[in-house]
DNA sequence: CCCGTGCGTGCTATGTTATTACACAAACCA
DNA sequence: TGGTTTGTGTAATAACATAGCACGCACGGG
């Protein structure tokens, strides 16, 4: 048993790569999407370029900037609806204590039904994900033996990543 | 060792004693403020007090519309510093995933420092708090194995709470 | 073939949540 | 008493999110 080994950990990589990375993703959302029969359209998929694009969180808004720059000005609602189609497709997660969204780099939420949590880095903004079913586990259990029926659960820690804190993960 | 014993829950009960309850809570409230060296100010008061008297979650606004019922017509900043230091007193939290506040039910997290994680019903609004505190010890284990150095975290569940499921805790 | 239906998008407007910047007042303390 | 800290007032604006209605396009049944 390897009890302190570390986290298998998904933290975004700036400056390594990223044409490769990002085109790898824009490969997995299409997947995502034709595997639950929903249209990866033109313009989810400018709305999700804009979010795999960035290393940490984005706003709405602040994707609707970058989409204006580029020449493509469409109203709020229309990133808002693109966002819960990406959502529904499992490719981007919300980040709910910064109302913002942010790529999903792990390929396997959906294929072992293992949820993350989330971490969230104060300094530089991005956003890990980590396993953590053993949590919603005993979460749902907390509710239950409290009488609540668990629906939709949300763990998300803030702080500073290994990259910010000089301390190197592996 | 009580192994299935119901955890214990604070969910705000309506209907019953509300006068004394809130008299309680205003009380307790004031002890946190003078014990943190923070002044429970006339306007503080009031913000905590619209919070206290309902036995859900409630927004900025909408204490900011209740007051201004009552006669005192206030900004929102206003509303926000008053609610900085609710939080700060620890006597209020708040609910990320909904953007908004309740009264903290419990005396006993400065006293134990034992963590709640709250349960939000989807049906009434009530918002409960369990004891959380193994829940984000292994939060903060899993963040830290990946390099991660945790401050601020929060666990919310929404669901149905059991006086809305009809199912009794206890 | 064409029509209905479902889905995605455009457009306009509006609602909701939160903060910035600056001035003034009250309390605190040296 | 004068300086510092803390709290509040005022005005404006930023940031986040949704409502309601119309139009176009793809797909399948008749």
């Amino acid at each position: 048993m390897m009890v302190n080994a570390p986290a298998k950990i998904t933290f975004p990589s700036p400056d390594k790569q990223d044409g490769k990375r990002f085109t790898q993703m824009m490969e997995r959302a299409e997947a995502a999407f034709e595997q639950k029969e929903l249209r990866f359209t033109k313009l989810r998929q400018q709305v999700y370029g804009e979010i795999a694009a960035t290393h940490s969180s984005i706003g709405a808004y602040e994707i609707l900037a970058r989409m204006a720059d580029k020449g493509t000005r469409v109203a709020p609602i229309s990133i808002y609806r693109a966002i819960d189609a990406l959502l529904d497709a499992g490719v981007i997660h919300r980040l709910e204590s910064k109302n913002a969204f942010f790529a999903c780099r792990r390929a396997d939420h959906t294929s072992t039904g293992r949820r993350p949590i989330f971490l969230s880095c104060e300094v530089c903004g991005a956003v890990g994900e980590v396993d953590g079913q053993d949590i919603f586990d005993l979460t749902d259990e907390r509710a239950r033996s409290a009488g609540f029926t668990p629906k939709v659960k949300f763990v998300e820690i803030s702080g500073t990543c290994p990259r910010c804190t000089g301390k190197k993960p592996d």
